[in-house]
RNA sequence: CGCGGGGUGGAGCAGUCUGGAAGCUCGUCGGGCUCAUAACCCGAAGGUCACAGGUUCAAAUCCUGUCCCCGCUACCA
């Protein structure tokens, strides 16, 4: 009876910060997929969970004035509620710092150096010392550090590689093998293409420029690489274990059937991963599928401007059921989708409260009113095309998910909920009420509906949890089995899947509304005073953070000490600004016409934010003036405006405190 | 500037791989119905499938070139 086990994961979620509404999609199409395959007959094992180290963590906590593991407690507390508050089933909820985890980390990566896969080399680079970082040749900008700009200079330094070389063939001829491995298939070719045919470079697996990861247990100068560290969540999870003693659980739901990812960490799940499990021996996943993105499509989010979309906001307004509803149907399959208050208002109206919620709401009345609640299928008349629909939509449904087409798959059940509309209108219950000899028909009319909708909510049930359970409650009866709706439709036995319905029970006699129409204005309304509360909140922080800064300023990163001759070198002038304009292909640059002295020259500035062109004219500024010429978007600059700047990056020009003439030297 | 994704009736999308009568949802208009949450059902209008060439008996679909939009990135001297 059981069809065997399925294994499906999410991505685990960094813990920067908390998730929006486009982060938490990917969790509730996991659940949905979960819960489909549970009713379907699979022992499913579902794992989500966090991913907690690296260095921007580290760098967060320490803004905060936190420990990183308090900030990444706070974090992956606050994610998980978010994936209970929209009612998934997941099994597990891994933290990368669970301590489990982490010893298996260990293990795996001493046994990986045991046997050579890893090996101890050295980071080879343009290292700029000032900023403490290691960039690639076409990561600098003139040959200069991208950061700060100045000098950079080849360095190395000690650090482990994995041998990914060795293992590139057999992945390949794995992806070959297995066309379903990489979904969608248009991102197999971009994988072989860019990453394995022109040849893998060995990655490298330690790092020791911060703290907060996984110390490499037999050199705890290094931690283990964040990917390397997150990616074994997958088989850890289960009971991993890399002496060979793993878990029974572990032996039966590994290789995991499904690992559901963004489009954006395919490279990781498709390349790294395959081949740290062929170096451990373990058989690979089975499909890797990176989904597309849900954007926000009113104006740029952001936290500033207050319109950043949390799963919780949706939730407030319009409940579980419909956000599920709405995020698993408003994604296509490799296309990025859109989320905007217009389309949730929209959905929720049409399909759910219109479509499916009347659907229910009439039926049940004119069930209480023309049998007291109570239906018989009488069997009277032919209703052909109505039994088809609901004899066949399961096979649909389930075509639809086995290619992972979620979105698809909720559209099959809607079809049917359309369709017994459409059935109401065509046989007319309320004339043939009317007719006493059309009794029996009537009943049967009524039973039809009933049973339409009781297969209809079963097979929503993955989707909407909530929403089933309350038309069930409704119609008073239990799920349909999905091994009964397979046989039906295996059997082509339609007679038994249009009598479904248990004649005997008896609908409630007061049928709550399941879906409120909502209104587009008032709901935007109501958002928009949401964004403003939230505007005036974050500005209040940001007001408050300014206020503590303490009287006496703010500290910045000390630079090496110079030679009086190396600043000697450097030329500062007053210069007017006669002209200024803004350069109209970027976001930050203003181009001025400064007079220095008897000369004008022009001058781009990164201040656009900070001043506009007509407040910057008139001003006397100060200047490098022997600064190389440069290239900037296309415009040539002749020096530098000097600027402070304070802990939020707000700029300032410097101007000299009493009157000046253009062209006088600053020293 | 680099990479990626797109341009199909008013809006959002499917169809493009494997050429063969242009489809879905929403909106609009007209009609029907009154059981129901001003809901439901039917019908209509509306598209040179971004543009220009090419291949073909046949192109939204294949080939070549061009334009435009979006995301990330770069630009902060």
């Amino acid at each position: 009876m059981g069809k065997g086990k399925f294994y499906i994961t999410t991505a685990i979620a960094y813990t920067s910060g908390t998730p929006h509404i486009g982060n938490s999609y990917e969790i509730v199409l996991a659940d949905s997929i979960a819960r489909f395959k549970r009713k379907d007959g699979y022992d499913v094992y579902f794992q989500t969970g966090t991913d907690e180290h690296g260095q921007k963590i580290e760098l967060k906590a320490q803004e905060q004035g936190v420990t990183p593991k308090q900030f990444v407690d706070g974090v992956a507390g606050e994610i998980r509620r978010i994936c209970d508050a929209l009612n998934t089933s997941y099994d597990h909820f891994i933290r990368t710092t669970d301590g489990y985890h982490e010893r298996q980390v260990q293990k795996i990566f001493k046994r990986l150096y045991d046997q050579g896969d890893i090996y101890k080399g050295y980071y080879e680079g343009m290292y700029c010392t000032p900023c403490e970082s290691f960039w690639t040749e076409s990561q600098l900008v003139d040959g200069k550090c991208p950061d700060c700009g100045r000098e950079v200079k080849p360095a190395r330094e000690e650090a482990y590689f994995f041998k990914m070389s060795k293992y590139a063939d057999r992945l390949i001829e794995y992806i070959n093998t297995h066309p379903e491995f990489i979904q969608p298939v248009s991102r197999k070719n971009e994988m072989m293409n860019n990453f394995l045919l022109p040849g893998l470079q060995d990655l490298c697996v330690s790092r020791t420029s911060y703290k907060w990861g996984i110390p490499v247990d037999f050199d705890d100068k290094h931690v283990v690489y964040v990917w390397m560290d997150a990616l074994t969540n997958y088989i850890t999870g289960i009971g991993y274990d890399a002496d060979g003693a793993s878990s029974e659980q572990y032996r039966r739901f590994w290789p995991a059937d499904l690992h559901l990812i963004g489009k954006d960490i395919i490279r990781f799940h498709t390349i790294y991963w395959p081949i740290f499990l062929m170096a451990l021996g373990e058989p690979l996943p089975k499909q890797v599928f990176g989904h597309p993105w849900l954007l926000q499509n009113d104006g740029k989010m952001s936290k500033s401007k207050g319109n950043v979309i949390y799963a919780d906001d949706l939730i407030d307004f319009f409940g579980v059921d419909a956000v599920r509803y709405f995020v698993l149907h408003e994604m296509p399959f490799e296309n990025d989708g859109v989320i905007t208050w217009d389309l949730m208002v929209e959905r929720m109206n049409s399909d759910l409260a219109n479509t499916l919620g009347n659907l229910v709401n009439r039926t049940i009345s004119m069930s209480n009113k023309y049998f007291g609640g109570q239906v018989e299928n009488k069997r009277v008349g032919v209703d052909a095309d109505l039994f088809g629909v609901v004899a066949d939509t399961y096979a649909r449904v389930s075509k639809k998910m086995d290619e992972l087409r979620v979105a698809d798959a909720i559209t099959e059940i809607f079809a049917l909920f359309k369709r017994c509309n459409k059935y109401i209108d065509e046989t007319m219950p309320w004339a043939l009420a009317k007719d006493e000899s059309q009794r029996d028909r009537l009943a049967t009319v009524l039973y039809n509906l009933l049973n339409g909708i009781l297969v209809g909510a079963s097979l929503l049930e993955p989707y909407m949890p909530d929403t089933s359970a309350r038309i069930m409650a409704q119609i008073n009866a239990e799920p349909v089995d999905f091994a009964v709706l397979e046989a039906c439709a295996e059997q082509g036995d339609i007679a038994k899947a249009a009598a479904l319905y248990p004649e005997t029970n008896r609908v409630t006699e007061t049928p709550e509304i399941l879906f409120a129409r909502q209104d587009l204005k008032e709901i935007i309304e109501r958002v928009d005073a949401m964004f403003e509360a939230r505007k005036a909140a974050a500005g209040a922080a940001a007001e408050q953070s300014a206020a503590e800064t303490p009287a006496d300023g703010i500290d910045i990163e000390p630079k090496e000490t110079i030679a009086y001759d190396v600043f000697d070198q450097c030329q500062f002038r007053v210069g007017e600004i006669i002209d200024c304009k803004e350069v109209p292909k970027s976001k930050k640059l203003l181009c001025s016409q400064v007079r220095i002295g008897s000369e004008v020259r022009q001058i781009l500035s990164g201040i656009k934010q900070h001043y506009s062109p007509e407040e910057m004219v008139g001003k006397k500024v100060m200047v490098l003036v022997n600064l190389q010429p440069r290239e900037i978007a296309g415009m040539t600059s002749e020096g530098m405006l000097l600027c402070a700047e304070d802990a939020e990056g707000r700029l300032a020009l410097v101007v000299p405190e009493r009157e000046m003439p253009s062209g006088a030297e600053i020293c």
